[in-house]
DNA sequence: ACCTGACATTAGAATTATTCTAAGTATTGA
DNA sequence: TCAATACTTAGAATAATTCTAATGTCAGGT
């Protein structure tokens, strides 16, 4: 498991010209390890356990690193700190307001997720949804 | 005109115990004059033109307070300076990649927007869609 | 008219998230 | 083994926004 996910960076990473270091594989070991959408902070704090000597600098360059080859996401809410996402499935965010928790929704089987119509002329590179409102747990304990 | 708008203005601030101000009046006429969601910055620019004395701590405010009226929309797209949008119909925003204008495309009648689908249990409360991608004049040039 | 208190504005300092810079370190390929 | 390139690091710099404290303004009650 840690290897197959080891040789997909190393893949990926590869066909940029990058090279898989130990920093870029622990920034994304923490990503994949809790899928809880860590600010760049948390992300350093979590990656120092397992390399302490890590810097905030390098959390953003491998963060940034990891996107450009499509094995992360940003997601921005509002103009909170960006949080990162390792599923690259079709999938949009819903924020819940009361409790904070981000939770993945993946698309629709049929594909029906963007319905999102643009007008003739326009051509749609990336659409990004998201949704606030209340989760399950906090909808249930508000009754 | 002027008088609708300053009246309309004037109900929604004073339903919250709220003021009409000179600088209100001032930060929300630059929004409806040039609706190209324009920074904070470039409101203060503007608003500086009819009331030279204002402050960009005061926009900032401004802004704020109308959004809390539900007189104007905050735009964030990545994680550049939130803009500021007065269309408040149901709509969605396009970025052009190429020159980096923000269009607003208004949801096609029959709340046709995207029958964005949660999990049971889950609430929604707002829901944000933003589309990057060419616009038409961008698009035509490329080819 | 004139207080009083709540609401507003202002300049400038502070904060937050992020990016830049410059120096040093590591890895690869010739 | 050497050079070139990629990478990491600490700390400085930047950008957008928020905070602070002082001052200003207005509406209603006396």
């Amino acid at each position: 498991m840690e290897n197959g996910v080891a040789n997909q960076l190393n893949e990926r990473l590869a066909t940029s010209g990058l090279r898989l270091t130990a920093q870029r594989q622990q920034v994304y070991d923490v990503l994949l390890q809790r899928r809880d959408h860590p600010t760049a902070e948390e992300v350093f704090i979590r990656s120092k356990q397992g390399s302490p000597e890590i810097s905030i600098a390098t959390v953003y360059n491998c963060l940034d690193t990891l996107v450009k080859c499509g094995l992360v996401r940003q997601v921005n809410l509002d103009r909170s700190a960006t949080r990162y996402c390792p599923n690259m499935h079709e999938h949009f965010h819903f924020y819940c307001d009361t409790c904070g928790t981000i939770y993945d929704i993946d698309a629709p089987p049929e594909g029906s997720l963007p319905a999102v119509q643009v007008p003739k002329g326009f051509t749609v590179g990336h659409c990004e949804i998201s949704v606030r409102g209340s989760c399950p747990a906090c909808s249930a304990g508000a009754v």
